[in-house]
DNA sequence: CTGAACGTC
DNA sequence: GACGTTCAG
């Protein structure tokens, strides 16, 4: 019974892996990706749903995701001007997402994890980031200011080598919230982005307050330890050991 | 680029 | 809800 039991546990582990291993992106120029989202998944106690270009972890009691995942290539970020689709409840959590409602009027914008600007290889890729599970309340002048500045920054380094790229919120006890369904309005937002470095991996991550300031985002740079330790989520630990320790406990920009 | 809101059908 | 316009950073 219990090796029954774990006999399909790993075919469901099995197929849920192949469901996002289609991404594999062959080695056919320096600006392609060696490396698989399902490669790289953060740690998650919550429901992790697997997209077609991105995956995140479904925190239920927040209303939002605590993670988003998505690699980052030149084809993802290519000139184009599509028609903003309304955001849609994401019917595969299963717990439900959020509806939009929810922000409307709440004086906070739905603030893109997986940003719209980084699917723009397709309109199919565009339309796929405005879910709720892909959201949380930002205020405008951070989600237009500091934060987009940091997307930008994010951008601009794919077109050099494509990039892991994870996306998300300290969801605390304590956090104000809006709407109905109660979504929790975060304090900070981090980033942790990951390139292969031509087989030195290399990680940025920022921790990056939910305010308005005039403050660089490079004065936001924090280690990969700092976020694991005030989520208590594991980041990149697929890595070998060394490489996971040399990279998460410095912020050091070299190779950036 | 990141977004919201308002009028009109 | 769809669409066009206007506005804010």
């Amino acid at each position: 019974m219990a090796i029954g039991f774990m006999f399909a546990l790993f075919w469901i582990q099995k197929i849920q892996n192949q469901s996002i291993s289609n991404e594999n992106i062959a080695v056919e120029s320096q600006n392609d990706a060696t490396f698989n989202r399902a490669d790289y998944l953060p740690t998650s106690n919550h429901q992790v749903v697997h997209h077609r270009t991105y995956s995140l972890s479904y925190n239920k009691k927040h209303e939002q995701a605590e993670w988003t995942a998505h690699i980052l290539t030149t084809k993802d970020i290519q000139p184009a001007d599509y028609k903003r689709p309304y955001f849609e409840i994401d019917d595969m959590v299963s717990t439900g997402a959020a509806s939009w409602r929810n922000y409307k009027n709440s004086g906070y914008d739905r603030g893109h994890l997986v940003p719209a600007g980084d699917r723009r290889g397709s309109l199919a890729d565009y339309e796929e980031t405005f879910l709720t599970s892909n959201i949380s309340p930002q205020l405008h002048e951070f989600n237009a200011g500091n934060w987009n500045d940091l997307e930008q920054k994010i951008r601009r380094y794919a077109k050099m080598e494509s990039l892991y790229v994870v996306t998300g919120s300290i969801l605390t006890d304590d956090l104000s919230s809006i709407g109905n369904e109660e979504v929790s309005v975060p304090e900070y937002f981090y980033k942790i982005v990951y390139k292969d470095n031509n087989g030195k991996p290399t990680i940025l991550s920022f921790l990056v307050p939910h305010a308005k300031t005039d403050r660089s985002i490079n004065d936001f740079k924090v280690s990969v330890d700092h976020i694991e330790e005030l989520t208590g989520i594991d980041f990149f630990s697929q890595l070998p050991d060394d490489i996971e320790i040399r990279i998460e406990s410095t912020y050091d920009a070299t190779g950036w």
